[in-house]
Order: structure tokens, then C-alpha cells, then sequence
RNA sequence: GGGCCGCUAGCUCAACUGGCAGAGCAGAUGACUCUUAAUCAUCAGGUUCGAGGUUCGAUUCCUCGGCGGCUCACCA
């Protein structure tokens, strides 16, 4: 009783009087003809057309959000989805006993309402309900009408919450989900076919990650969370797809951020007989496309920047991007050791354990990546970074492969995919020969190595041969950041991770 | 994992240098036939994140722990 205190046991005595009443407080369903906004627009247009005055009698259901009660008059707040509309209540029309009942009602319940619209005397349109009904009684006080819900972690714990005090809310995850429709839109014009491949998989490969393992019970058999989508889909150019995508949850077991969540959505696009200079003109036109559909133009507010997606974007190479800001020419240094003892130099602080490809990415991302706010890209990378993308046409040390940046993000991630099978082997092996400790298992206690096992089964598919083809991977959580404005991944995830209370 | 900051009523916030833990909203009761952060009157509502410690006395100071925010590291 200490936990379900006051206002709760309140509700729930309302509850019982309610079922007393005969009232079943919980309904099976309600059929309404409009939504609110529905409801005001039909309002709009039949005073706006004087010789159609017909107004008819409609049903509206929603959340009691406020309760404004004045004798035998009360005016409830109601909202649903689409929005807000006021409900006049009056003694007049329902009768003692139906207004009484209306004491009954909470802010928080559920209801469905029946009436007329009409205009109250300060302009506002209402509906004056005849007739409504509980649909659902709620036991719990909302948060306070006017600040909503401020406490961060209350809101994300309880996002229902913060979706129904905050209106600010709601928006974001409607263009989160406009987002993804117009890239599947985009995509199906182009003819390129959505797929979905495992995500509990024997070997999680594709990406350098910590993964998440689990175990299946059945099978009784180790598996892993898939960590990227790269290696299943290239198996399917391999089958004869040309063109396919997948949009789809990938988990990393690694640290949590404001830009990092251990669950995050990915979309990856192959498309055989192309290269990464065709990616470069896909992301280019993929995310003006969506720009257009979802916020109709190419120019977005981040921040206090005002960034334009339209191509062409700006396009820099790697090596003279940051030989240009801290003066290091990553050619001159062939070797992790004498990287990083120039590195030094610059008075950085690093990690013994980093291989050569990722000092190069700290370089980027300490350098390069947070002044990259106009979308640009980055092209040509070591190859030591690179295990899944093809060398250089002319430089044995570089691969083709680009990195897409807007508003100082990394948002996009391409290479002309490696299709020779022996290369492939000899670089995954490399690759885990430069495997720095972290990502093996971290205590003695831990079985076998969790870092790159090799996908033979992945090998084995190049070898019946891959036409060339030309990879892309976007993250889309990244692109709601942007286009939503927020500095946070957690402000555009329903759900981000947290630690159980 | 490291550093800094935060946690007080259902919600939003106060409480000076250590001295009776308070307000608004939400809630209950009453008044009110056009309100919209309705208004007015009355009432109720607390393990001050948890456990220790210092003190005559701790929301306040100290230690440990929990959760969160920002940030660094890892990563995308």
C-alpha cells in the first residue's frame, strides 16, 4: 500500500463505484468516425462552405489530458494520435445522472465521446458530446500538465509517458519512421529488392566489434548477434540478386554514448557491376531524395548549422584531409609503431594496443571528422582498416573506400567489395593476426576467442564467384539525429538502453 | 571503465552558513452554465535515492553503494 500510494488507491475506489454502477470501465472497443484532426478540419470546411452547413454527429475517442469543470458546464481536453480537440460537457444535454458520472472520469482515462462540433464563445472548436464512454480507466497520475515530464531517464524508462506529457515527442519518432519509409521508397524505385538475412548468427562478421553472444538450446550451439549486415548480403549478389538491401537492427557490444546505442539500425545496399563511385552518386541522391520526401528540401538545421544535403558533396581524400590538419601524412608511416610514435609528437594520448588502421581512424576522428559539418566524403583509406574493400587501382597500401560525414557525424560507409576469395582469406587473416587484445575475451574465465573467427562459410561463397560490386552501409539512427535536430541518440531510439533499475 | 554534475510529494521545483521539509500542478471536498496553465475556499499528500559516519541536531558535511546526465576511452 506504501508503493500504490494516495492517488492510485483513489483511482482504484473510483473503479469499484464505476463497476458497482453495473459500468464495465473497460470496454472491448469503440468505433469512431474522425480523428481530432479530422474533426476540426470537417469543421473548418463546413464553415467555410456556407451552403453545405450539414453538420452531422460524429465519435471521437481519446486521452483526457485536462479537466476544466464549471458547475454544470465542464470542458475535458481529449487527445489521440493525430491531436487535440476540447469536449463540452453540459448538464443540459446529459441529464444529472450522465453529468454526474462525468466526476467519475480522470484525467488519464480513455474515452470515447459522441456529439456535434461547434465553436465555443472564445473560438474555439469543441465538440458538444450528447452521449460517451469510458473506454479505459487509468490508475496512474500523469505527469504534470504544464512542464510534462522533464526527469530524462524517467523519460526514456517510460517513454509512453514522455510521448503523451511531452508533444514534442511524438514528432521525432514520425519522421524516424518517414526516414525509413522514403529510403525503402527510394530503394524499390531503383529495383532494388528488400531482404532480411540472420541475425543470430555462428560467426558475426562484417565489421570489428565486440559482439553479444548467446546460446541456442536446441542446437545446442553457440551464436552471436549479428554486429553488420555485409556478409550475408554479398552472399546474395553471389546467388544472382543484383540489387538488395536490408534495414536492420545490428548490436555491438561496446561502450554507450550519446551517439552510441549497443542496438542500432543499419541500412546496408549492394549493388553488383558498380564501385564505390557510383555509392558515392546512391548516398547522394538517396538522402536529398529523403530530405525532399520527408521535410520537402535539401537544406537541414543541425545544431546552429544549416547543412545542404543536394549534390554533388564536397569529396576530399583521406590522406590529404589529414595531412592538411595536423600535418600527418599516414604514407610516410607504414608501420603502427612509427604512427604512433609521430602521433605523439602531436602531444595525443594512445592506446598501445591500436593497430595502424586504427590510429589512422583516430587521426580521423580527432582531426578530420568534427570539421566535416557540410556533408563530405572521405576517400581512400589504408587498407590495414579495410579487410572487406578492394585496393586501389594504382596504390597497393589504399582501398576504395569512402566514408560519407554530415553535421560532423559519420553517416555513411561504402567500399568497392572485395570479390577475389584468395585476397579475401589472406586479409582476413592479417586482420586477426593485428586483432588488438581488447577484442578478445576479456576474462581468463572466458571460452575461445571471441575475435574473428573466420566465416569459411563466407569464403567459400566468394569462390564460386562474386561479380564486382560496389557496397554501402547509412546509419539510420545517425540520420534521424540530423534530421530531428538532436544531439543525442537516445532522443531518437523509443527505447535506449539503460541499466536495470 | 575514468572524470565532473545530479537525485527532495505522483509531476515541476524551493529550502541561506547544519536549526520545525515548502510551493505550484495533479488529488479529495465544496462553489461556479463558455473554460482552456480556468478561478475561489478547505483538506490530504514525504524512508529528502540507499547504507554507514560526524554532530545536541543532517535535505545540507564525510565515506561507501545505486541510478541518471555530460564527458573521455572503446565503437558507428
Amino acid at each position: 500500500m506504501a508503493r500504490l500510494k494516495h492517488i492510485a488507491q483513489q483511482r482504484q475506489e473510483k473503479l469499484a463505484k464505476i463497476r458497482g454502477q453495473g459500468i464495465n470501465p473497460y470496454p472491448h472497443s469503440y468505433h469512431r468516425s474522425h480523428t481530432t484532426q479530422e474533426a476540426v478540419a470537417l469543421y473548418e470546411q463546413i464553415e467555410s462552405s456556407p451552403q453545405t452547413t450539414q453538420n452531422t454527429e460524429l465519435s471521437l475517442a481519446g486521452r483526457i489530458t485536462a479537466i476544466r469543470f464549471m458547475g454544470k458546464i465542464a470542458f475535458f481536453d481529449i487527445h489521440d494520435s493525430s491531436g487535440k480537440i476540447q469536449a463540452f460537457f453540459s448538464c443540459n444535454l446529459l441529464g444529472n445522472e450522465r453529468y454526474e458520472f462525468l466526476h467519475e472520469i480522470d484525467i488519464g482515462d480513455i474515452i470515447g465521446a459522441k456529439g456535434k462540433l461547434f465553436r465555443t464563445k472564445t473560438g474555439e472548436i469543441s465538440l458538444e458530446v450528447n452521449d460517451f464512454t469510458l473506454l479505459a480507466k487509468s490508475l496512474q497520475p500523469l505527469p504534470e500538465k504544464w512542464h510534462g515530464l522533464v526527469d530524462v531517464e524517467k523519460r526514456y524508462r517510460q517513454r509512453y509517458l514522455d510521448l503523451i506529457s511531452n508533444e514534442e515527442t511524438k514528432p521525432i519518432f514520425k519522421l524516424r519512421s518517414q526516414l525509413i519509409s522514403a529510403s525503402r521508397q527510394f530503394l524499390n524505385e531503383r529495383e532494388f529488392i528488400e531482404v532480411e538475412t540472420p541475425v543470430l548468427q555462428p560467426v558475426a562478421g562484417g565489421a570489428l566489434a565486440r559482439r553479444f553472444k548467446t546460446h541456442h538450446q536446441a542446437l545446442d550451439q553457440e551464436l552471436y548477434l549479428r554486429i553488420a549486415l555485409e556478409l550475408y548480403l554479398k552472399r546474395l549478389i553471389i546467388g544472382g540478386f543484383d540489387k538488395v538491401y536490408e534495414i536492420g537492427r545490428v548490436f555491438r557490444n561496446e561502450g554507450i554514448s550519446t551517439r552510441h546505442n549497443p542496438e542500432f539500425t543499419m541500412v546496408e545496399i549492394y549493388e553488383a557491376y558498380t564501385d564505390y563511385n557510383d555509392m558515392m552518386k546512391l548516398v547522394e541522391d538517396m538522402l536529398s531524395y529523403i530530405a525532399k520526401k520527408v521535410i520537402g528540401k535539401t537544406e537541414i538545421k543541425f545544431g546552429e548549422e544549416l547543412i545542404n544535403l543536394a549534390p554533388p558533396w564536397q569529396r576530399i581524400y583521406l590522406r590529404e584531409a589529414i595531412k592538411e590538419r595536423c600535418g600527418i601524412d599516414f604514407e610516410d608511416y607504414p608501420d603502427a609503431d612509427s604512427l604512433r610514435i609521430r602521433m605523439k609528437q602531436l602531444g595525443l594520448q594512445i592506446d598501445p594496443n591500436k593497430d595502424r588502421g586504427r590510429l589512422v581512424d583516430e587521426l580521423i576522428s580527432t582531426f578530420v571528422e568534427p570539421s566535416l559539418t557540410q556533408p563530405t566524403f572521405l576517400l581512400d583509406y589504408p587498407i590495414d582498416m579495410s579487410p572487406l574493400a578492394k585496393k586501389k587501382r594504382d596504390n597497393e597500401r589504399l582501398v576504395e573506400r569512402f566514408e560519407g560525414f554530415i553535421g560532423g557525424m559519420e553517416i555513411a560507409n561504402a567500399f568497392t567489395e572485395l570479390n577475389d576469395p584468395l585476397e579475401q582469406r589472406e586479409r582476413f587473416h592479417q586482420q586477426r593476426a593485428t586483432q588488438p587484445t581488447e577484442l578478445m575475451p576479456a576474462k581468463p574465465g572466458d571460452e575461445e576467442p571471441e575475435a574473428e573467427a573466420i566465416d569459411e562459410d563466407f569464403l567459400q561463397a566468394l569462390e564460386y564467384g562474386m561479380p564486382p560490386t560496389g557496397g554501402l552501409g547509412i546509419g539510420i539512427d545517425r540520420l534521424v539525429m540530423l534530421f530531428a535536430d538532436k544531439q543525442s541518440i537516445r532522443e531518437i531510439i523509443l527505447f535506449p538502453q539503460l541499466k536495470v533499475k
